[in-house]
DNA sequence: GCCGCTATGTGCGCTGGCAGACGGAGATTC
DNA sequence: GAATCTCCGTCTGCCAGCGCACATAGCGGC
């Protein structure tokens, strides 16, 4: 356990991390999984090690859109650390493998006594605001390729392989645009050669080229984490 | 001082209350005032008390688009809870007016002393991020005549007058559209009689048909203000 | 009373994305 | 190996909003 393999549990210092560690479980999330729902209750924070969440926004009474991602860089429940027990966005896995679950009753606790762990989390939920504002802005004005350049990078580095399962239904609907839309999309990059996909499995085949074609937004979720969190 | 005609203060025990306006100054907020700049150091927070500010996302490294919107239900710099002394957003004068002002130093120290104005950041930093959430579906999905009524009743929310100076210019800028475009959607909702303007000033003539013609974010943003704060 | 500035109104051609529908190809089941 | 299901590709018609350009109207200064 000398490695949680969750970047935030590793910024803690050992005793804070031990802690943490005791009140946790771990965990296997599957696909489509839904962690929390907007408006409901939090029940548990979690601190993913290779799976991948979506932060889904409602509107018009339905989720419809995401506006934020969480991988081991990140966890699910932030939130309670400003003391709310409840969570404006829906949270669901999008790449399904495992985390560290902890109950909220627990992990308040554990949040009253440790600065640490409390410094951390208000950090990361500084980054989560960053990303729910750029993301605002990339929705309005960026076209889908550049959004699905983007997307498939945030997931590439929350899920740590090349290859993952992902079709072009999902995607659309992370988006907030068209099936036929992404199928577009996906066309012209996979003709570009940098990516490659057949029923629902999709292999990134050139990161560079892909870092071209996404947006500035990228880069600045990534600024925006590394400046905040080593 | 028995009011102090801003939301967030008011909402502080006396003691608490009494402690932070002793560090706070009166000042005026001029119109297309810059309060703070995406990324720089967070001089002081304010505390609006007729005064109107907009959250601005930078994207492509220009400012652009609207993402929330600070009155005297609220302020500006609750980030500075989390300990983080810049902010992603631009602050920028909308509807000029009073506020109260506190340099960052005496802030910070108060934050540490006062348990009341913790909490309170924290739950309005909350609904700040609950309103970008928001902003981003809205932004994505919402007509332009409906998302500019919804400007419009936020903006009278917190300016606590119906009438108020704005531009088609402004508003284009504020909503990320043309100004064409908003000068199409205005000229819809004067004729229906909801709104009247000249050169600048504009007045708003039927909140309840404004409310109508508004998309239902307008809603969600006082449903989770009113769960949170009162 | 003229000039110039700012704010608003309108026109035209273009395009990205929408809605709905259909066809086909891989995969799974029995 | 036939039926079914899932996923992907394509087509048609349509529209909101875009970019650009130009016209008009209130308003202040000199």
């Amino acid at each position: 356990m000398a490695s949680a393999q969750n970047h935030l549990i590793e910024l803690l210092p050992h005793k804070d991390r031990r802690r943490l560690l005791a009140i946790c479980e771990p965990i296997d999330l599957s696909l489509s999984e839904v962690m929390c729902e907007s408006g409901k209750r939090t029940r548990y924070a979690y601190f993913p090690v290779d799976a991948t969440i979506s932060l889904v926004t409602p509107i018009d009474g339905k989720p419809a859109l995401e506006v934020g991602m969480v991988g081991r860089e990140g966890m699910v429940g932030a939130q309670l650390v400003l003391g709310v027990m409840t969570t404006p966005l829906h949270a669901v896995v999008q790449g399904p493998g495992n985390a560290w679950r902890v109950a909220t009753a627990p992990f308040r606790a554990e949040l009253a006594r440790s600065a640490a762990l409390r410094r951390c989390l208000n950090r990361y939920l500084y980054v989560l605001m960053s990303q729910f504002a750029v993301s605002a802005a990339c929705l309005r004005f960026h076209l889908i390729g550049a959004r699905l350049a983007r997307w498939l990078l945030m997931t590439q580095d929350r899920a740590h392989v090349n290859e993952f399962h992902v079709t072009h239904e999902f995607l659309a609907y992370m988006l907030g645009v068209r099936r036929v839309g992404v199928t577009g999309a996906a066309g012209i990059l996979q003709r570009a050669g940098l990516i490659e996909y057949r029923r629902g499995e999709l292999i990134v085949l050139n990161r560079r080229g892909l870092e071209a074609a996404a947006c500035g937004c990228y880069a600045a979720d990534r600024k925006s984490y590394a400046e905040l969190l080593r």
